[in-house]
RNA sequence: GACCCCGUAGCUCAGCUGGAUAGAGCACUUGCCUUCUAAGCAAGUGGUCGCAGGUUCGAAUCCUGCCGGGGUCGCCA
């Protein structure tokens, strides 16, 4: 395997080249934007690296790559704390603490830095003037929501293909889940400077869009007038494809009420087809998520012959073979028996066995059609390819990751996000749903009843590889045990606070350019203070998810945030001089405005990126 | 049998890709509304990070082996 996550040498490659080349302009006419103060900061402190070995303090040709500056855990030992004399001890040949002395007098010479001491076993602790936060507040209100965008992605084109649902019918509430994660991640990684294109894959080639067709007849037949009883077993029994038989009996009438199988077939199958996408295009356009190319595996990959040469460029390198696979051990399928098949090679790119590619009909199995469509997406100029899937998919991973790396001569990579399962409760009791037999929840009826904005953020309350419950009982309270409502109530009370500035102060300009002039002197009170380091994370964490593929690490993050605005605001209650508006103080007034206002902004600026809402006000 | 994922407070889960004293919500105990919307806040109780080794300045995090739970395993998609 060498997917992103077991390969330990990509994260820190990434980091170090964007830290690299992180250089602060400083042009003395504009106001110089902070955004990400960690990025900054390595910068100084590889500058104050390289003066110690020009004065020929410490030698040359050190190790950066493992040196991180990050805010402590602990505020009480400053704003900024790096690990750097930790991490270079040993290619100095010095004692950490004597590095971290170094290091430290060399960095309190920076005038940014206030103060700087070593602790435990090496670390320097740097504390900022607190002017940097008020710049930092000034550039937020300068950027607005681009406040975060970063420059991670080097505008490199990423294909994230999530969803792709079987178009046999509207999605159910198992599919939201990994919609929601492709989607927020497609965001992320927009966010962070890629270039992104969110891409459905439509399974239209194999056997279940017969029956699909099949059990469509069947609606025809019966809109015709026709006795035709219940559904027969193994064809779609759902209602939803009574208006697509209806349609056919409006436009065809009779023609093929009688007729065999073979003249209506295909027809039928590319009307129900059409009419499948349309609903689950729906459905995703209610929850929020929009593709922008669909791809069909039979229109664009098997019909235009993607599949044929996929094969004979691997046939070109001696990675087709006919030969007969072993039975898996420990289990005995009982139809088992030894046949040749046409097979890939995949242990040579680190699968466990050879992939079949072929069926015993001669059709492609799904897997040589999927191989072809990724190929497909590389000659469409991606080197990076993301899929999200389900967790069932699990053993599915390593013959398409081989399959990339066969196809794409090693040079695209393919990062499969498998998404757990949701378990779907009522008051905590399992809710049984099927298929097949037609009882099962759509994620439209969750939508509907719960709203795109719950069920978008419950879904990313979890790390893609755990399993969530999600309880319609809960989620139906919009209780505080909803997390969305936690955070939206921050944003809905940032609002809050401009409309009370307003009925105190009628002509007061609370434009975002009003309060970047603001006299942001008057934020020194520490817990306000806290609230901008805060915000100063945000950069930071938008990267740490991007490169980990993982977006709920943002509602996480805007949880916190919106715990620590809510703490803020809540100390207004038993001291009203900290309250954010001031009706005897216009100026410490606008000031505190600018600050709430940072938070709105990235709050609002989270909540986008995962889909969600930013709540004018929660009543 | 093989492969993948998970195992952290009573419960549900985070833990910033190896850092300092392991965090949050729920639950439980105790306070805060003549209100910048209390859908909120503050404090307290609660941990052998599944077990055992290893790697190094340092491990919940990385490696190995076990234990437990889930998923998957030729011609379904």
């Amino acid at each position: 395997m060498a997917t992103t996550r077991t390969d330990p040498s990509r994260g820190r490659r990434l980091h170090r080249r964007h830290d690299r080349s992180f250089r602060p302009k400083r042009t003395p006419t504009a106001l110089h934007l902070l955004m990400n103060i960690f990025a900054e900061f390595h910068a100084v402190l590889a500058k104050s690296l390289d003066a110690l070995v020009a004065e020929g303090k410490l030698p040359a040709g050190l190790d950066l790559s493992r040196a991180v500056v990050e805010p402590p855990r602990d505020i009480t030992h400053g704003d900024l704390s790096t690990n750097a004399a930790l991490v270079l001890s040993k290619g100095a040949k010095m004692k950490p603490r004597d590095v971290a002395e170094l290091l430290s007098a060399k960095l309190a010479a920076d005038p940014r830095i206030a103060g700087t001491d070593i602790a435990g076993p090496g670390f320097v602790n740097m504390k900022l003037k607190p002017e940097i936060w008020r710049d930092l507040a000034r550039s937020i209100l300068t950027l607005g929501e681009k406040f975060g965008d970063g420059t991670m992605g080097g505008g490199k084109k990423v294909n994230v293909e999530y969803v792709s649902a079987n178009p046999t019918g509207p999605m159910h509430v198992g599919h939201c889940r990994g919609a929601v994660v492709g989607d927020a991640l497609a965001a992320l990684l927009e966010k962070t400077g890629h270039d992104v294109t969110r891409e459905y894959y439509i399974n239209d080639a194999g056997a279940q869009v017969d029956v699909l067709a099949r059990s469509v007849h069947h609606r025809y037949r019966e809109a015709l007038g026709e006795n035709v009883g219940p559904v027969a077993e193994g064809l779609y029994p759902g209602d939803y494809l009574k208006p697509v038989g209806a349609a056919l009996a409006t436009e065809f009438g009779t023609k093929y009420q009688t007729a065999p199988e073979a003249e209506w077939l295909t027809l039928f199958r590319e009307r129900a087809i059409a009419a499948m996408m349309d609903l689950i295009r729906e459905d995703l356009k209610a929850l929020g998520v929009v593709h922008k190319v669909f791809s069909s595996e039979k229109n664009d990959i098997v019909g235009k012959g993607r599949v044929n040469e996929a094969i004979e460029y691997l046939k070109s390198r001696d990675l087709v073979y006919t030969g007969v696979l072993e039975p898996p051990k420990g289990m005995k399928p009982e139809d088992w028996e030894p046949r040749p098949q046409m097979l890939f090679r995949a242990t040579q790119f680190g699968d466990d066995v050879d992939r079949p590619l072929a069926k015993s009909d001669g059709t492609w199995t799904y897997f040589a059609a999927d191989m072809a469509y990724h190929l497909d997406k590389y000659r469409r100029g991606f080197e990076r390819l993301i899929d999200v899937w389900g967790a069932d998919h699990g053993g599915y991973v390593k013959r398409v990751d081989a399959a990339v790396k066969a196809l794409s001569e090693g040079r695209a990579t393919l990062e499969v996000k498998l998404c757990q399962m949701v378990n779907l409760l009522d008051k905590g009791e399992p809710v049984k749903m099927s298929k097949r037999a037609g009882t099962f929840v759509t994620l439209r009826d969750v939508v509907d009843e719960v709203g795109a904005d719950v069920v978008r953020f419950v879904m990313l309350t979890r790390k893609q590889d755990q399993h969530i419950d999600f309880d319609f009982a809960k989620v139906r309270e919009q209780s505080k045990d909803n997390p969305v409502f936690y955070v939206q109530y921050a944003h809905a009370r940032h609002r809050s606070a401009f409309r009370q500035a307003k009925a105190n102060f009628a002509d007061l300009d609370t434009s975002d350019a009003a309060l970047a002039k603001a006299d942001l002197s008057r934020i020194g009170d520490a817990d306000e203070l806290a609230l901008l380091r805060m915000l100063s994370g945000y950069p930071r964490i938008l990267e740490a998810a991007a490169e980990a593929s993982e977006p709920h690490r943002v509602a996480f993050w805007l949880y916190d945030l919106a715990s620590t605005f809510h703490a803020l605001w809540t100390r207004g209650n038993a001291d009203p001089s900290l309250r954010f508006v001031l009706p005897e103080d216009r100026e410490t007034t606008l000031a505190r405005l600018a600050l709430v206002r940072n938070v709105g902004i990235t709050v609002a600026s989270g909540l986008r990126l995962l889909g969600v809402t930013p709540a004018e006000e929660l009543r």
